[in-house]
DNA sequence: GCCGTTTTCGGCCCGACTGTTTTCAGTCG
């Protein structure tokens, strides 16, 4: 895909927010070029800088243009400004066209493969003239690399099965991502004349943790204008099947839409197959069996005969069964606890009361505790912990205990300023490689909680890797240990480690173990419905580096349902004040 | 390329691990 045509496509007024994104990714795409050419690191964290100021901007970015105010976001320059102008009047940057020119697009895809970095690429490119994954796996299979310097056999197939691995990741959408994109599809097509109602099923209603795909289902008077409305969004780079109820389109490379038309009458029916799961479903069709009934993708019948199910609890009704929430329909017990009357009440966004692992510019958050404190005031938040990295993570300026100690003396001054918010004192401590803290016991005590993380080390085997973790599950001053298997939605997967004997440590130690609600959503729902069932309490957090992370809790939340948790199954719903008591709560600790 | 300032240029994000080397380059967090 050529981003320069997503900004000509997202002048609509749907679709402002895609500006941001596409002039962000301009940026991000100059710096990868850059680093391939080998360009001056500055200049392009310079780039990376004003991507990221971009991604984060929270106004359309064409008003700041407009108002002559995109100097003063901060990390945008003379240069960099003018591109932004560039990009939004002609759709395209020159600078940006002339690297095209000289580096293949192909190129940018290859620096995603794992231990491959811009020097590698460029030699690969310069010396082999490889441009693309597929090219290299060739290479790899035809041992064309042999005889590359730096290129030896164990580097190779490492290589080989970094793409293998990357291949598996990225035919999935992080369900962050695929929000955003249908999101912008939703508010587009309900815009449109002929849509009534227009709604997110499948796998993303579901609050899985990433999508294949996204499915809508919606109604309107006239299905064949909805569809043709749906498949001329300006999002759509190509349309795959169109028919008079339904179409699929293709949004990007390889992320497919489908829509399809209700009556209102069926529209529950029709929601219902629409959202899943194939499990679900399916016994869902034999409990309508064994009712006399018939559940089909159109709508439910008996006999030939169609009965209304206008909402999806006119499905369930019909099965004398109460409404089963979109997060629990997988066949994991739901259909039993609906049938005994024991479905779980489920944690919602609006009970949780503060966030307790954010970072700040004391590490490599990009905002002061000021900024932050005031997001999380506007948040209605009661609390918040300042959780910055520790020393061992030194590309982030991680705390030692003399910084720690400074730093509380601004706590104590943001405090004072905020007196309806508890601000907690933490850090996020490295776990070290032996499983012994980064930080010494005394600085660890004089703080109001402590985070345990792993940051290196993730190669370890999972006996090494748990024992190593348990020991830091076990050390008195641990509250939380955040993302305990260290994976990234897209990115990687997580280190090799028994994650059941983690959750049994944290039982016996009363510790927490963390819904990171970042980009890793880490545990995922399965973890965390195992540990709420052992009785460990979940802290879902944010992990903010900026203010516009704290949305993110969102989707710890829907990971937290998909594990059945109720409010009382997560640490940060109490109130301050019983935060404050189970963070001096006595520890069964070894 | 941006920033801050001493308004014209120097500083900006470091350290460990890996695999390749034969003393270090590349990648990653």
């Amino acid at each position: 895909m050529n981003p320069g045509e997503l900004s000509v496509r997202g002048a609509s007024p749907h679709t402002l927010a895609m500006q941001n994104f596409a002039v962000a990714q301009m940026f991000d795409d100059i710096a990868d070029y850059l680093e391939i050419a080998g360009e001056n690191s500055f200049k392009i964290r310079a780039y990376r800088r004003a991507a990221e100021a971009i991604a984060a901007y929270s106004e359309p970015i064409e008003d700041a243009a407009e108002n002559g105010t995109l100097r003063e976001i901060e990390g945008l320059g003379e240069a960099t400004t003018a591109k932004v102008q560039e990009f939004l009047a002609t759709g395209k940057v020159r600078y940006l066209e002339r690297l095209r020119e000289e580096y293949p697009h192909s190129l940018l895809e290859l620096l995603k493969v794992p231990n491959l970095g811009p020097k590698k690429v460029a030699q690969l490119y310069r010396e082999r003239n490889i441009t693309s994954v597929e090219q290299l796996i060739s290479a790899i299979e035809q041992g064309q690399l042999t005889g590359l310097s730096g290129f030896g056999p164990k580097t190779i197939e490492n290589l080989r099965q970094s793409i293998e691995r990357l291949a598996q990741m990225t035919t999935r959408l992080p369900i962050g991502e695929a929000l955003q994109v249908a999101k912008n599809i939703v508010t587009a097509l309900a815009a449109t004349p002929a849509a009534e109602r227009v709604e997110i099923a499948g796998s993303l209603r579901r609050g899985c943790d990433t999508v294949g795909n996204i499915n809508l289902v919606t109604t309107g008077r006239n299905a064949s204008a909805l569809v043709q409305a749906f498949v001329k969004l300006p999002q759509v780079l190509s349309v795959l099947e169109q028919g008079e109820q339904k179409a699929t389109v293709c949004v990007r490379p390889g992320i497919e839409v489908h829509l399809t038309c209700a009556s209102p009458q069926n529209f529950g029916a029709v929601w219902f197959q629409a959202t899943g799961s194939v499990e679900h479903l399916a016994t869902a069709r034999q409990k309508a069996e064994s009712h006399g009934l018939r559940l089909q993708a159109d709508g439910l019948y008996r006999g030939d005969k169609s009965l209304a199910a206008a909402e999806e609890k006119d499905i369930y009704a019909a099965l004398e069964l109460p409404y089963i929430l979109p997060e629990l329909r997988e066949n994991r017990g739901e259909w039993e606890a609906a049938e005994a009357g024991a479905l779980p009440p489920l944690v919602e966004v609006a009970d949780i009361r503060g966030d307790l692992h954010t970072h700040s510019t004391w590490s490599d958050g990009s905002v002061t505790i000021r900024q932050m404190a005031q997001a999380m005031h506007e948040r209605g938040y009661s609390y918040f912990a300042v959780t910055d990295h520790s020393k061992a993570l030194a590309m982030t300026n991680g705390l030692n205990a003399t910084r720690l100690r400074d730093q509380a003396k601004e706590i104590a001054e943001v405090q004072a300023e905020f007196p309806g918010l508890k601000i907690l004192r933490g850090v996020e401590c490295d776990i070290l490689r032996d499983g012994t803290l980064d930080l010494d016991d005394e600085i660890l005590h004089e703080l109001d909680i402590v985070i345990g993380s792993v940051h290196s080390g993730f190669k370890f085997d999972e006996a090494t890797q748990t024992a190593r973790m348990i020991k830091a599950i076990e050390h008195p001053a641990v509250d939380i240990v955040a993302h305990p298997t260290g994976r990234i939605l897209g990115g990687r997967p997580g280190y090799a480690v028994n994650v059941d004997a983690l959750i049994e440590a944290a039982h016996d130690t009363h510790t927490a173990l963390e819904i990171n609600s970042s980009e890793r959503l880490d545990l995922n729902d399965i973890h965390a419905r195992t540990a709420r069932d052992a009785g460990v309490l979940l802290s879902i957090d944010s992990d903010a580096h900026s203010p516009r992370m704290l949305p993110n809790v969102a989707l710890g939340v829907l990971t937290a349902r998909r594990a059945w948790c109720a409010k009382a199954n997560i640490l940060n719903t109490k109130t301050t004040d019983e935060l404050l008591q189970w963070l001096h709560r006595p520890q069964a600790k070894k």
